[in-house]
DNA sequence: CGCATCATCCCGCAAACAGGGTATGGCGAT
DNA sequence: ATCGCCATACCCTGTTTGCGGGATGATGCG
């Protein structure tokens, strides 16, 4: 049996989802609260297996909760219940924990099974919600080609000096660590400002990141 | 109606599928193949509206059909129908254009309430790959999180100037930008670099960016 | 064998820069 | 009303940089 945190401001949603909820053997209510702060309380008091949590709470923002949820409680799967649709907020709440994501438009069977599913382990996610998280990985695996824009390509030791660069050293200081002539440095400099048609340390390093020929990471 | 093409080389499948669509007056099947070469010739010659697709196809994948799939017909929803519930091959579905992901085991009315979500533009997902795509987002979310590591904060101007520095100003061009003296300016970046303890413009916007106080895109 | 590319080295100069001051006024918090 | 923070502005000094030249050897490619 797992026991249900319900944290909605509604209160006809909330007496719904409980009621429905109630319908169903597998699943318990331990606590149904309208505010973040008693939905925070009840967290850490009552411990759920689950945490069916609404967005737009009148003190703090659900998300909290459902980040304050995984990271006390892991053994509890966070699922969103919402009117909002938007990327942002699909976006915020899946970066702080959740697990499922369904609209508030959910028909009671669909709820029902969507419970089930995230205790099984799987994440219910409503298909216009899903439908965002598409676009937004097929916008992040397909732009790596137009990063790649320009055919520059710099010479190891172009790139070292770049990179030397990036970190403050001046050109003395690069000659030492590379074991060249400041005076070489200066050369390669020269070269990667042609390429890279910069003409200052400040924007080559700019333009190299930002074409990835150096990684932060 | 919304014209469907299968492909699927398990003909047991193939065949259930379209008893299961054919009772459904929403939908109308247009060609069931089960070959990857006759899905590619069936998806120009009779344009359906709904790809229904098997990734594990005997000649050729099924990504490539979606792939073409959704660059030739803009108005196609690819849907996977498959037992591969791991991890590359849903993202390279996703990546080549997929709009839902079944999983074989899936309920005759999952199905066919899949198909409906998918041409109203949800994505139907089953949960265990919504699952799935959900670790992925919060793996690539989370380390973006680490990367705030200093409370730096700067304030609006810095902002400015930095992002002018990163693009090769110099200190009058920057002054005249933003209307103010080259001399106000140089006084800006001796706090940023007091701040970003840095002490060169290359090294300045290298920590910003790396620190997320510059968008490059 | 040329030709291109890369890495290396050198000179010199005007401009920009780093870093250290000092000082004004506004604005919000205490 | 006093304190801190920000933005503004200026001065000074020594160093670094940007950019214009010119030059050499090594390597790789057609």
């Amino acid at each position: 049996m797992s026991r249900v945190l319900i944290v909605e401001d509604d209160v006809a949603f909330r007496d719904r989802y409980a009621t429905i909820i109630a319908k169903d053997a597998a699943f318990e209510v331990v606590a149904s609260v309208g505010t973040g702060g008693e939905g925070l309380a009840m967290l850490s008091l009552r411990k759920p297996d689950i945490l069916l949590v609404d967005l737009g709470l009148p003190d703090i923002s659900g998300i909290e909760i459902i980040r304050q949820a995984s990271l006390t409680l892991p053994n509890c799967e966070s699922m969103v219940v919402t009117v909002f649709g938007d990327e942002e907020h699909v976006l915020a709440s899946i970066e702080a924990g959740a697990s499922g994501y369904l609209l508030k438009d959910a028909s009671e069977t669909s709820f029902l099974s969507g419970l089930h599913e995230l205790v099984a382990g799987g994440s219910p996610i409503s298909p216009i919600i899903a439908r965002r998280l598409l676009k937004r990985f097929q916008a992040e695996t397909t732009p790596q080609v137009s990063v790649v824009d320009s055919d520059v390509t710099l010479s190891e030791r172009e790139r070292e000096i770049l990179l030397l660069a990036s970190k403050g050293y001046n050109y003395p200081e690069m000659g030492k660590l590379m074991g060249i002539s400041p005076h070489t440095v200066t050369s390669h400099v020269k070269k990667i400002y042609r390429k890279l048609a910069v003409h200052s340390r400040g924007e080559a390093v700019f333009e190299a990141n930002r074409m990835g020929l150096i990684r932060t990471l």
